[in-house]
DNA sequence: TCTTGACCCTCCAGTAACTGGAAGCCCTAT
DNA sequence: ATAGGGCTTCCAGTTACTGGAGGGTCAAGA
């Protein structure tokens, strides 16, 4: 299968299926022409990849998952310890972002948003603590 | 004020504010030995810098709202479209987050976590949709 | 057979916002 | 005189791609 058609079934850019040859991910055999050639097994590691990424997992978690998934003597427990950690930092964030939303979201309401200089944002990002 | 102070009293790397003068955020003088020398208005600031990046603006957003909290004749309503506009970025954000930790925590709920191989979390991403 | 357009290839550079580290000056205190 | 801490510059690395230049390949149609 050419990168092309890889890419449209993994709904992966291509240009991003190359990178993930050139950090070890996926490595397709070569054509004569030098064109890639994915097998089912490597189109399938790639949807694997895709779906790990869609989840927020770092490439070098999806590195792990890749080679656990295809570890038949993995244990379970190895899995869901990374994606525990992944869950808490998934945690994390959202409070910091839904903090900085609170936040936010309380000076653009006190803002009138008019054509004069008077701005509650402004003052608070500038008020000495 | 040497850098180290400015760097406790706004709570910001000494790096860091070195990277803001080499983008040209906040310039201070020098002195004669070649340190950076900054005044109040520098720290201030430097401080309104941090207060807006810990509400998750860009540096380019902090750079506008830099300019516009210097400009005496700027109109509330174009920081208010800035604010209101990140205020948009995070809540997407947000959500996408929401759902990755959705999914993940089915997951991770749904995999016993012991030294048996089987794994919910490595089935659900390598299963062919 | 020739051409055209859609693919494919490699390599280089750039993104955001720092962060770490090396090599070396400067200042103060002992 | 020396030891420490702080300051300087410059270079490189981080994450996960993304864009683009320059050029080969292939299948279909005229």
């Amino acid at each position: 299968m050419n990168i092309g058609d890889v890419a449209d079934r993994a709904r992966l850019p291509a240009k991003t299926i190359r990178y993930y040859e050139e950090i070890g991910l996926v490595t397709p055999a070569r054509r004569p022409n030098g064109y890639r050639d994915y097998s089912e097994n490597d189109m399938h590691k790639l949807a694997f990849l895709g779906r790990a990424r869609a989840l927020g997992f770092s490439i070098e978690d999806c590195r792990l998952l890749l080679t656990l998934y295809e570890d038949r003597n993995r244990e379970s427990a190895e899995v869901k310890a990374l994606a525990t950690d992944h869950l808490a930092r998934i945690d994390e964030k959202i409070a910091e972002l839904n903090q900085m939303r609170a936040t936010l979201a309380n000076l653009v309401e006190a803002c009138a948003g008019d054509h004069r200089p008077d701005c509650p944002i402004l003052a608070d990002l500038g008020k000495t603590p």
